[in-house]
RNA sequence: GGCGUCGUGGCCGAGUGGCUAGGCAGGGCUCUGCAAAAGCUCGUACAGCGGUUCGAAUCCGCUCGUCGCCUCCA
């Protein structure tokens, strides 16, 4: 068995992956605030890490993957609401209808992306007791202190005996220079400060008793307390999209060092942004396009609808640390990709295996894992599916062959690699009354197959175009015609 | 302004000190009644300028540009 690398964010470096206990991953991952419909962006950071849990499931490991759900709303600045709250009174809704809202919303598309569910997902509501022990175990420890009912983590105490920054590359005394003035009413002893817990102006609904009075937690506290809880006080992996790096990974890191006096995570894991059409997504600016639009190609950015496979297909062209762009045209060229992938998986069912093999599968299946096995490089991987491909569609005219064991290996290897670890669905599977369409178009191939015969070319042509038009595309070879579903 | 990232052929996107992925699009050929599909085949790219080296797209420096973070964000 080959060696396991990730890419570690705390040492820029790639590591060979060696988890605490044997045969065991402990993984978390920062999950989403429930307060609006999940983004295209937010799904691509899922996706990757869905990637990942499913190599390690496929490698054998036992894996306890934790995703939490954020409901607390977190204030975005000293003096505005938080995004739920504001939600909340936009939609005049109490801010835990929002919450289920976008929870369930959040769950159906990732279904669609056939992610797999992570094994806990626990909500930050949910950890009240768990986050106010924290930040009292915070303060005893001398490293919060405690302002008008609001309990804030003293960074600078803390950057004397531990680093902040050794997860961002931050320096400091970098920050201290450059920080933007603030409105002066903080409560904070130094800008660089965050929230453990804030106190809840009259006017705000998600409130909760504390020892310092009614409030509610810090943004970074929950993922500290609630990763602990299920998984150690330390474990393997923790993940997120690029942009939690810095403030929300640091802080975290920099909470379970006061709490518990050692470094949380081993491994961090960073996905990178998806832009769209060369820029940020954002909802603010507008530049940002919904799942359900793409299913439905409702938008004016895309030509036409694509399915959840193609896009998932289409993220995982690119390896999960790059930056990629997500525009009509590139998706557009994945799917005939995912389209030829696909159809010879398809094809493979049906292959015979031959006396000799012509093709060295042992050496190809090996290359697939190495792939895999070198920080998750899920291109790579699909370069070489398609290599197999190839294979396949010599197979299919004659031109190669591959004898009884290989084969089987063959087909192993591809499915694992297709279904298991990209999680791409087989498209045979959701299209539902499949039988009732192919004993139909098998109908048609016949009558034009008929007119062939009497070189009746205005009829046969017009059945293979009409059918074309409806998405059925016919397919001539050596063995009759077949037809696929566009 | 600070920190970081990246800059690859028409497009998307890997990789890496010498053997130069893959997908899409395009040209040619085979197959075909014509097509499509499939197969074969052709495009020799790594921002610019210096340096290190027998040899760099790959390492170092500078310049230009991109994007991101520095404030809620996957």
């Amino acid at each position: 068995m080959q060696v396991l690398n990730i890419y570690n964010s705390l040492t820029n470096k790639k590591e060979v992956f060696k988890p605490l206990q044997e045969g065991y991953v402990g993984m978390y991952v920062c999950g989403p605030t429930v307060y609006s419909n999940v983004h295209l962006g937010n799904v691509r950071t899922f996706i990757s890490f869905d990637l990942i849990y499913r190599y390690f499931l496929h490698l054998g490991y036992k894996v306890r993957y934790v995703r939490n759900i954020t409901d607390a709303g977190h204030l975005t600045d000293d003096t505005a609401e938080d995004k739920i709250s504001t939600k909340a009174r936009l939609e005049k809704l109490e801010p835990m209808e929002i919450v289920q809202k976008y929870t369930i919303d959040f769950h159906h598309i990732l279904e669609k992306f056939n992610a797999l569910p992570p094994s806990i997902e626990p909500t930050a509501t949910g950890h009240l007791i768990e986050q106010i022990e924290a930040v009292q175990t915070i303060l005893d420890n001398g490293l919060a202190y405690e302002v008008n009912g609001s309990v804030y983590f003293d960074v600078l105490k803390y950057n004397e005996k531990e680093n902040y920054g050794i997860l961002s590359k931050r320096k400091i005394e970098e920050s201290i220079e450059n920080t933007r003035d603030l409105d002066g009413q903080s409560d904070k002893k130094n800008p660089q400060d965050f929230a453990l817990w804030k106190r809840a102006e009259p006017e705000h609904i998600q409130r909760w008793n504390s020892p310092w009075g009614a409030g509610f937690p810090g943004w970074h506290l929950e993922c500290t307390v609630m990763s602990t809880k299920y998984l150690g006080e330390q474990f393997d992996i923790h993940g997120g999209g690029m942009d939690l790096k810095f403030p929300h990974h640091e802080c975290e890191i920099a909470q379970a060092q006061a709490c518990y006096h050692k470094a949380p995570v081993n491994y961090w894991m960073h996905g990178n942004m998806l832009t769209f059409n060369g820029r940020k997504m954002s909802k603010s600016t507008g530049n940002n396009i919904l799942p359900e639009e793409i299913f439905t190609g409702e938008s004016k950015f895309l030509s036409k609808a694509y399915s959840a496979g193609v896009v998932r297909f289409f993220m995982m062209q690119a390896h999960y640390r790059s930056i990629l762009d997500f525009s009509d045209e590139a998706v557009l060229a994945a799917e005939k990709g995912y389209n030829r992938l696909m159809e010879a998986v398809e094809i493979l069912q049906g292959l015979e295996p031959g006396k000799t093999s012509t093709y060295e599968v042992s050496e190809w299946k090996e290359k697939c894992y190495d792939a895999m096995n070198d920080d998750f490089n899920s291109p790579v991987l699909i370069a070489h599916l398609f290599e197999a491909v190839k294979q396949i569609n010599l197979m299919k005219v004659g031109k190669a062959s591959l004898a009884d064991a290989d084969l089987k290996s063959l087909k192993e290897t591809l499915y694992a690699f297709v279904f298991d670890v990209l999680g791409l669905e087989d498209k045979a599977k959701s299209e539902g009354d499949s039988n009732k369409l192919s004993g139909i178009v098998n109908m048609m191939i016949e009558l034009r197959n008929e007119a062939r015969a009497n070189k009746d070319w205005a009829l046969s042509d017009k059945i293979r175009d009409d059918l074309q038009k409806l998405g059925v595309q016919l397919k001539d070879g050596k063995e009759g015609t077949t037809f696929t579903l566009n």
